[in-house]
DNA sequence: AGTTTATGGCTCATTAATGAGTCAATTTGA
DNA sequence: TCAAATTGACTCATTAATGAGCCATAAACT
């Protein structure tokens, strides 16, 4: 038994999450799929699906894209063609930025 | 020595990843943060940090959100308080839909 | 109302993700 | 060009996520 390290999370994040099952369980049900329905298709328990419909934060990243993709909700609002024009032009993007940043020697630069 | 469970993503995830992993990098590079800086802001370390921006679909969902949010790119291009509305609005809508389908005998009733 | 099916929420064993640390290579700024 | 710092990419121990199964409840349809 050990002491299990509580992990936080901002709101901003949390609603994130929540507002991503909750796209997903919508879609999810104008198809008229089940939740083992579902599950099964993108090769997951249905156990996880119900996680990933409650807004789990432990669920990995590519599941909950997995299941958003199988059952049409679209990620970052974009379509299967637009989505590979979007990073292809984000990959020459990042082609020009500075690989590398000097830290200011005390305190970060943001905007806080 | 036990046979690893590869598990296959699609190629809309998979560059849905990578998108985001680029987001979170130019946001980063854009705020004159090291890794290190980050990483420590976020509370992860600097090895998974890296495997966010690289996209990496093993990635807690949790985590990838906090990261995004904390360098400052939008998740649903909505602001905190345009997510937090457009949250109840959905679990309003949600509340008016079934709370359970009954799939046809046969096939899943869906458009692919 | 009764029946059937879907869902939610657990437990526990297994598998995978995460943290800590190291090292080489790259990049930045003087 | 040179030194200092950042980054990328690994290993390994630890912690957490996932799958399988079960049961109770709730919902849908006749």
């Amino acid at each position: 038994m050990v002491k299990p390290l509580s992990r936080t999370y901002s709101q901003y994040s949390l609603s994130a999450l929540e507002l991503m099952g909750q796209l997903v369980r919508e879609a999810r049900l104008g198809k008229a799929m089940t939740t083992t329905d579902l599950a099964a298709r993108a090769g997951i328990s249905r156990a996880l699906l119900q996680r990933i419909e409650r807004g789990d934060p432990g669920c990995s990243i590519g599941m909950v894209f997995e299941v958003a993709a199988i059952c049409g909700v679209p990620l970052f609002d974009l379509e299967q063609r637009q989505l590979s024009r979007h990073l292809m032009l984000h990959r020459e993007k990042m082609a020009l930025l500075p690989k590398a940043v000097r830290a200011s020697p005390k305190g970060v630069k943001d905007d806080f």
